[in-house]
DNA sequence: CCTACCGATCGGTAGG
DNA sequence: CCTACCGATCGGTAGG
């Protein structure tokens, strides 16, 4: 018949697209990632990329899905096993600094939620929906976590855990800019400062004092 | 000869083009504004429009310019009477806070210039290095002011005026991401809560005291 | 400031 | 999974 393969080479090839789709999404885009850029990258066909998603937004749908993944994977996952609370707190933001920092073969351009939510918000549509689903479940867990931290007398009693969160979520956009845009090697320990004052374990302070400067 | 217009007739087209420019590249971004889209929405020839610039990149420079004008003349001019120090650091942040909130003719798709680091922050040439000096600038304004603030003894002298701005940066790029994405109207009185703190006047303070919840 | 054009690339389809 | 194609749009140029 054809160069047809079989099923598991055919999602072989699928997760090749979708991970080559990840790192230029990351310095393109979600729109900046064209069908025939990801050909020519994998040395295939713009038909036979095309193929496995049938249109552009399900491939973008699809390369996000990749992106959260890898994020679960490299953030969420790591702390699992830490205690409830602060402690997992800690680990999540360590993991976070970590994953901005080094993921730089997955994410060569920098996070690519961030750069899809500024990408899509002002547009309607499935991907659009999907970005702002990714970001508010990120803030639930974060203000779970914050809110158990609370329960445990970690953080004091009147910390809004939504406000935490939305705070948190700033200083990983500053932390990408840093990154991306100034590569200054001393965002982490800027980032570490900040979340330091945020989730600042006790009231009895009149400074941070656990962190040496 | 030809419909050539006066010095005076091609520089107000100049600037028409690139007050649209703003607008389009708040939305689509300063790649995704367009020479094409630019004429259809001014009624002019595509060659009409880049011939005003010469290249595209000309083109977002212009475009960038502009809302860089926008952007003092909205936020930094207003303060400019405030008395130096935490007054005038107060009102920049609350005319930044309503330049995020209320200019949505201007800027329909959100801050541009978040938009444009994101889009171009894996990327060499004039445009990135043009963004990355806006942001440059503007943390330094920030930090010189903080320091103002500190010399007056309105903030605690172990401040460190770097991180401050550092952190407000977060705080201006979350604040972009929850009005553009997610319409949330509590959005400012988060900002304004996150940067009370951030800003807090005095270190005699077992938590902030100066606004009501 | 226009018309008329250029080669390149876009997302996507037909047919195998 | 391929070749071969489609109409639309991209940035830009020639010439007036």
């Amino acid at each position: 018949m054809s160069p047809r393969k079989s099923v598991a080479e055919a999602r072989r090839t699928r997760e090749r697209i979708v991970e080559r789709g990840v790192a230029i999404a990351s310095v393109e885009g979600l729109e900046g990632l064209t069908i025939g850029r990801l050909a020519t990258d994998l040395g295939m066909s713009k038909a036979g990329v095309l193929g496995h998603f049938g249109t552009k937004q399900t491939l973008q749908l699809a390369t996000l899905d990749e992106a959260a993944a890898v994020f679960s994977r490299l953030v969420w996952e790591p702390a699992r096993d830490a205690q409830p609370g602060l402690p997992r707190l800690r680990a999540i933001c360590e993991a976070w600094i970590t994953y901005l920092e080094t993921a730089r073969d997955t994410f060569p351009g920098g996070c690519l939620f961030t750069t899809a939510s500024i990408e899509f918000d002002a547009r309607d549509g499935l991907v659009r929906d999907a970005v702002a689903r990714l970001f508010r479940l990120w803030r639930r867990r974060l203000a779970g976590e914050v809110r158990v931290a609370v329960a445990a007398g970690d953080l004091p009693g009147d910390t809004d855990p939504e406000q935490v969160a939305y705070e948190m979520g700033g200083l990983y956009m500053a932390l990408n800019q840093e990154i991306q845009l100034f590569a200054a090697p001393e965002a982490p320990e800027r980032t570490r400062r900040a979340l330091d004052r945020l989730l600042a374990p006790r009231q009895d302070r009149q400074d941070r004092q656990d962190r040496p400067a």
